[in-house]
DNA sequence: TTCAAGCTACTACGAGACGTAGAAACACGG
DNA sequence: CCGTGTTTCTACGTCTCGTAGTAGCTTGAA
Protein backbone atom coordinates (compact mmCIF):
# COMPACT_ATOMS: atom_id res chain seq x y z
CA UNK A 1 0.00 0.00 0.00
CA UNK A 2 0.71 3.39 0.14
CA UNK A 3 2.98 3.64 -2.66
CA UNK A 4 5.62 5.59 -1.14
CA UNK A 5 8.50 2.53 -0.15
CA UNK A 6 10.03 3.94 2.52
CA UNK A 7 12.07 7.12 4.22
CA UNK A 8 9.22 9.45 4.71
CA UNK A 9 11.24 12.85 4.15
CA UNK A 10 7.72 14.72 4.04
CA UNK A 11 8.13 16.80 7.45
CA UNK A 12 11.17 16.81 8.33
CA UNK A 13 13.50 13.99 9.67
CA UNK A 14 15.13 13.94 13.11
CA UNK A 15 18.60 14.99 14.07
CA UNK A 16 20.92 12.45 15.41
CA UNK A 17 19.84 10.87 18.98
CA UNK A 18 16.61 13.20 18.71
CA UNK A 19 14.04 10.12 18.50
CA UNK A 20 15.89 8.42 21.29
CA UNK A 21 15.34 11.16 23.39
CA UNK A 22 11.76 11.41 22.63
CA UNK A 23 11.82 7.89 23.34
CA UNK A 24 13.21 8.05 26.84
CA UNK A 25 11.35 10.88 27.79
CA UNK A 26 8.00 9.00 26.97
CA UNK A 27 9.48 6.01 29.35
CA UNK A 28 9.64 8.70 32.01
CA UNK A 29 7.26 10.26 31.59
CA UNK A 30 4.67 6.98 31.88
CA UNK A 31 6.31 6.51 35.15
CA UNK A 32 6.11 3.19 34.84
CA UNK A 33 7.18 -0.60 32.71
CA UNK A 34 4.83 0.31 29.65
CA UNK A 35 4.26 -1.28 26.38
CA UNK A 36 6.08 -0.24 22.76
CA UNK A 37 2.07 0.87 22.31
CA UNK A 38 2.09 3.06 24.87
CA UNK A 39 5.46 4.74 23.97
CA UNK A 40 3.76 5.32 20.48
CA UNK A 41 1.29 7.06 21.87
CA UNK A 42 4.01 9.52 23.25
CA UNK A 43 5.17 9.58 19.98
CA UNK A 44 3.04 8.98 17.32
CA UNK A 45 4.67 10.00 14.00
CA UNK A 46 7.05 7.54 14.41
CA UNK A 47 5.99 3.76 13.24
CA UNK A 48 5.41 0.84 15.43
CA UNK A 49 8.62 -0.89 14.47
CA UNK A 50 10.63 2.12 14.29
CA UNK A 51 10.04 2.45 18.11
CA UNK A 52 10.87 -1.44 18.41
CA UNK A 53 13.63 -0.54 17.19
CA UNK A 54 14.82 2.05 18.98
CA UNK A 55 13.59 0.63 22.32
CA UNK A 56 15.88 -2.43 21.52
CA UNK A 57 18.59 -0.42 21.04
CA UNK A 58 18.16 1.21 24.07
CA UNK A 59 18.48 -2.11 25.87
CA UNK A 60 21.51 -2.75 23.82
CA UNK A 61 22.94 0.13 25.29
CA UNK A 62 21.38 -0.49 28.89
CA UNK A 63 19.58 2.72 29.43
CA UNK A 64 16.07 0.62 29.37
CA UNK A 65 15.19 -3.06 30.58
CA UNK A 66 12.45 -5.18 29.09
CA UNK A 67 10.31 -7.77 30.82
CA UNK A 68 8.15 -9.97 29.32
CA UNK A 69 4.55 -9.44 29.99
CA UNK A 70 2.21 -11.60 28.89
CA UNK A 71 2.61 -11.63 24.18
CA UNK A 72 4.50 -8.58 24.81
CA UNK A 73 6.94 -6.59 26.71
CA UNK A 74 7.38 -4.09 28.71
CA UNK A 75 9.69 -1.76 28.59
CA UNK A 76 10.75 0.61 31.83
CA UNK A 77 14.39 3.19 32.01
CA UNK A 78 16.92 1.92 34.22
CA UNK A 79 17.12 5.53 35.17
CA UNK A 80 14.90 7.98 35.63
CA UNK A 81 15.71 11.42 34.06
CA UNK A 82 17.36 13.27 37.04
CA UNK A 83 19.47 10.04 36.88
CA UNK A 84 20.68 9.89 34.18
CA UNK A 85 21.41 14.00 33.90
CA UNK A 86 23.21 13.16 37.11
CA UNK A 87 25.10 10.10 35.35
CA UNK A 88 26.26 12.51 32.83
CA UNK A 89 27.63 15.04 34.90
CA UNK A 90 29.38 12.93 37.07
CA UNK A 91 31.35 11.28 33.69
CA UNK A 92 32.02 15.24 33.02
CA UNK A 93 33.59 15.84 36.01
CA UNK A 94 35.61 12.42 35.89
CA UNK A 95 37.16 12.78 32.31
CA UNK A 96 37.58 16.56 32.84
CA UNK A 97 41.04 16.24 35.00
CA UNK A 98 40.79 19.01 37.28
CA UNK A 99 37.98 18.56 39.35
CA UNK A 100 38.56 21.66 41.23
CA UNK A 101 38.65 23.26 37.97
CA UNK A 102 35.99 22.09 36.85
CA UNK A 103 33.70 21.83 39.62
CA UNK A 104 35.28 25.81 39.84
CA UNK A 105 34.21 26.88 36.37
CA UNK A 106 30.91 24.88 37.10
CA UNK A 107 29.34 26.52 40.29
CA UNK A 108 30.79 30.24 38.99
CA UNK A 109 28.26 30.01 35.68
CA UNK A 110 25.01 28.81 38.19
CA UNK A 111 22.18 31.43 38.42
CA UNK A 112 21.88 32.31 41.67
CA UNK A 113 19.07 30.09 42.44
CA UNK A 114 20.79 27.25 41.43
CA UNK A 115 24.00 28.26 43.98
CA UNK A 116 21.55 28.63 46.86
CA UNK A 117 19.82 24.91 45.96
CA UNK A 118 23.10 23.62 45.62
CA UNK A 119 23.78 25.10 48.80
CA UNK A 120 20.66 23.82 50.57
CA UNK A 121 21.17 19.89 49.49
CA UNK A 122 24.75 20.32 50.41
CA UNK A 123 23.61 21.31 54.12
CA UNK A 124 20.90 18.48 54.29
CA UNK A 125 18.48 21.73 54.38
CA UNK A 126 15.22 20.19 53.49
CA UNK A 127 13.45 24.06 53.97
CA UNK A 128 12.32 25.21 50.68
CA UNK B 1 56.32 5.08 -0.80
CA UNK B 2 54.29 3.78 1.38
CA UNK B 3 52.80 0.47 -1.15
CA UNK B 4 49.77 0.46 1.53
CA UNK B 5 46.77 2.11 0.24
CA UNK B 6 45.09 3.39 3.11
CA UNK B 7 42.87 2.57 6.14
CA UNK B 8 45.18 1.24 8.48
CA UNK B 9 44.46 -1.42 10.25
CA UNK B 10 46.78 -2.64 12.07
CA UNK B 11 47.27 -1.98 15.84
CA UNK B 12 43.42 -0.87 16.80
CA UNK B 13 41.16 1.41 15.25
CA UNK B 14 39.71 4.06 17.55
CA UNK B 15 36.58 4.34 18.90
CA UNK B 16 33.96 7.36 18.09
CA UNK B 17 35.01 10.72 18.91
CA UNK B 18 38.26 9.25 20.45
CA UNK B 19 40.53 11.58 17.88
CA UNK B 20 38.68 14.40 18.36
CA UNK B 21 39.29 14.46 22.18
CA UNK B 22 43.02 13.46 22.48
CA UNK B 23 43.95 16.31 19.74
CA UNK B 24 41.64 18.87 22.22
CA UNK B 25 43.51 17.31 24.99
CA UNK B 26 46.49 17.75 23.31
CA UNK B 27 45.47 21.30 22.45
CA UNK B 28 45.07 21.89 25.82
CA UNK B 29 48.34 20.38 26.97
CA UNK B 30 49.83 22.59 24.89
CA UNK B 31 48.69 25.93 27.18
CA UNK B 32 49.21 28.10 23.83
CA UNK B 33 47.99 28.36 20.24
CA UNK B 34 50.16 25.75 18.11
CA UNK B 35 50.66 24.39 14.59
CA UNK B 36 49.32 21.12 13.75
CA UNK B 37 53.17 19.88 13.75
CA UNK B 38 53.27 20.27 17.18
CA UNK B 39 49.56 18.89 18.06
CA UNK B 40 51.08 15.36 15.55
CA UNK B 41 53.97 15.42 18.41
CA UNK B 42 51.51 14.57 20.87
CA UNK B 43 49.01 12.01 18.61
CA UNK B 44 52.30 10.58 16.59
CA UNK B 45 50.01 7.34 15.74
CA UNK B 46 47.87 9.67 13.39
CA UNK B 47 48.92 10.92 10.01
CA UNK B 48 49.72 14.82 9.75
CA UNK B 49 46.93 15.27 7.29
CA UNK B 50 44.41 13.17 9.79
CA UNK B 51 44.90 15.44 12.75
CA UNK B 52 45.38 18.75 9.63
CA UNK B 53 41.77 17.26 9.23
CA UNK B 54 40.40 16.96 12.84
CA UNK B 55 41.41 20.43 13.57
CA UNK B 56 39.36 22.02 10.84
CA UNK B 57 36.41 19.89 12.32
CA UNK B 58 36.93 20.91 15.69
CA UNK B 59 37.21 24.43 14.29
CA UNK B 60 33.68 24.01 11.87
CA UNK B 61 32.38 23.02 15.76
CA UNK B 62 33.69 26.30 17.12
CA UNK B 63 35.85 24.49 19.60
CA UNK B 64 38.64 25.70 18.27
CA UNK B 65 40.30 28.66 16.81
CA UNK B 66 42.48 29.08 14.22
CA UNK B 67 44.86 31.89 13.35
CA UNK B 68 47.75 32.66 10.50
CA UNK B 69 51.27 32.16 11.67
CA UNK B 70 53.46 33.16 8.85
CA UNK B 71 52.63 30.21 6.22
CA UNK B 72 51.10 27.86 9.10
CA UNK B 73 48.39 28.15 11.03
CA UNK B 74 48.47 27.96 14.67
CA UNK B 75 45.40 26.31 16.83
CA UNK B 76 43.83 27.19 19.87
CA UNK B 77 41.20 25.48 21.91
CA UNK B 78 38.12 28.40 22.23
CA UNK B 79 37.67 26.57 25.79
CA UNK B 80 40.49 25.27 28.65
CA UNK B 81 39.53 21.82 29.48
CA UNK B 82 37.68 22.78 32.66
CA UNK B 83 35.04 24.84 31.10
CA UNK B 84 34.61 22.63 28.10
CA UNK B 85 33.88 20.30 31.15
CA UNK B 86 31.96 22.69 32.86
CA UNK B 87 29.78 23.23 29.93
CA UNK B 88 28.73 20.09 29.15
CA UNK B 89 27.54 19.59 32.55
CA UNK B 90 25.46 23.13 32.20
CA UNK B 91 23.90 21.12 29.43
CA UNK B 92 23.37 18.36 30.58
CA UNK B 93 21.18 20.37 33.78
CA UNK B 94 19.55 22.46 31.11
CA UNK B 95 17.84 19.41 29.20
CA UNK B 96 17.48 17.31 32.44
CA UNK B 97 14.43 18.57 33.51
CA UNK B 98 13.90 19.10 36.89
CA UNK B 99 16.94 21.51 38.06
CA UNK B 100 16.56 20.79 41.69
CA UNK B 101 16.42 16.82 40.97
CA UNK B 102 18.98 16.77 39.00
CA UNK B 103 21.42 18.72 41.52
CA UNK B 104 19.94 16.56 44.25
CA UNK B 105 21.20 13.23 42.46
CA UNK B 106 24.74 14.74 41.24
CA UNK B 107 25.78 15.91 44.69
CA UNK B 108 23.93 13.18 46.67
CA UNK B 109 26.30 11.05 44.07
CA UNK B 110 29.86 13.29 45.19
CA UNK B 111 32.13 11.89 47.20
CA UNK B 112 33.02 14.03 50.38
CA UNK B 113 35.86 15.63 49.06
CA UNK B 114 34.30 16.67 46.58
CA UNK B 115 31.46 17.77 48.98
CA UNK B 116 33.73 20.01 50.98
CA UNK B 117 35.15 21.32 47.44
CA UNK B 118 32.12 22.38 46.31
CA UNK B 119 31.08 24.09 49.41
CA UNK B 120 34.21 26.34 49.75
CA UNK B 121 33.50 27.60 46.28
CA UNK B 122 29.68 28.11 46.47
CA UNK B 123 31.26 30.22 49.84
CA UNK B 124 34.05 32.17 47.82
CA UNK B 125 36.16 30.44 50.72
CA UNK B 126 39.71 30.79 48.76
CA UNK B 127 41.33 28.80 51.94
CA UNK B 128 42.58 25.24 50.33
C1' DT C 1 -8.09 -27.12 14.98
C1' DT C 2 -7.84 -23.29 12.34
C1' DC C 3 -8.00 -18.33 11.82
C1' DA C 4 -7.16 -13.72 12.93
C1' DA C 5 -4.95 -10.08 15.43
C1' DG C 6 -1.13 -8.43 17.87
C1' DC C 7 3.66 -8.45 18.90
C1' DT C 8 8.51 -9.49 18.02
C1' DA C 9 12.67 -10.47 15.45
C1' DC C 10 15.22 -9.98 11.37
C1' DT C 11 16.75 -7.35 7.72
C1' DA C 12 17.68 -3.26 5.20
C1' DC C 13 18.59 1.28 3.43
C1' DG C 14 19.85 6.37 3.59
C1' DA C 15 22.25 10.01 5.93
C1' DG C 16 25.66 11.96 8.74
C1' DA C 17 29.73 11.90 11.72
C1' DC C 18 34.19 10.36 12.34
C1' DG C 19 38.76 7.96 11.48
C1' DT C 20 41.88 7.81 8.11
C1' DA C 21 44.73 9.49 4.65
C1' DG C 22 46.52 10.52 -0.24
C1' DA C 23 47.08 13.94 -3.96
C1' DA C 24 47.22 18.31 -5.54
C1' DA C 25 47.86 23.08 -4.87
C1' DC C 26 50.17 26.75 -2.57
C1' DA C 27 53.73 29.62 -0.32
C1' DC C 28 58.14 31.01 0.95
C1' DG C 29 63.24 30.70 1.84
C1' DG C 30 67.40 29.97 -0.53
C1' DC D 1 63.45 28.40 -9.97
C1' DC D 2 63.12 24.61 -6.74
C1' DG D 3 62.43 22.11 -2.77
C1' DT D 4 60.20 21.69 1.57
C1' DG D 5 56.62 22.54 4.66
C1' DT D 6 51.39 23.53 4.77
C1' DT D 7 47.02 23.60 3.49
C1' DT D 8 43.00 22.23 0.88
C1' DC D 9 40.32 18.93 -1.60
C1' DT D 10 38.65 14.65 -2.14
C1' DA D 11 37.61 10.10 -0.82
C1' DC D 12 36.66 5.76 1.39
C1' DG D 13 35.27 2.58 5.29
C1' DT D 14 32.71 2.13 9.45
C1' DC D 15 29.44 3.06 12.86
C1' DT D 16 25.36 5.07 14.63
C1' DC D 17 20.85 6.46 14.06
C1' DG D 18 16.26 7.36 11.77
C1' DT D 19 13.14 4.81 9.42
C1' DA D 20 10.50 1.01 8.33
C1' DG D 21 8.90 -3.53 5.90
C1' DT D 22 8.27 -8.47 6.15
C1' DA D 23 8.18 -12.70 8.04
C1' DG D 24 7.37 -15.38 11.98
C1' DC D 25 5.59 -16.38 16.58
C1' DT D 26 1.89 -16.34 20.22
C1' DT D 27 -2.47 -16.67 21.82
C1' DG D 28 -7.33 -16.13 22.17
C1' DA D 29 -11.54 -16.88 19.57
C1' DA D 30 -14.59 -19.33 16.48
Amino acid sequence: MTGGKDGRGEGGRRARGELESEVLAALWAAGGPVTATVVQEQVPDAAYTTLLTILTRLCDKGLVTRQREGRSHVYAPVDDQAGHAAAGMHSLLEEGGDRAAVLARFVSELSVEDEQLLEQLLHGDSSV
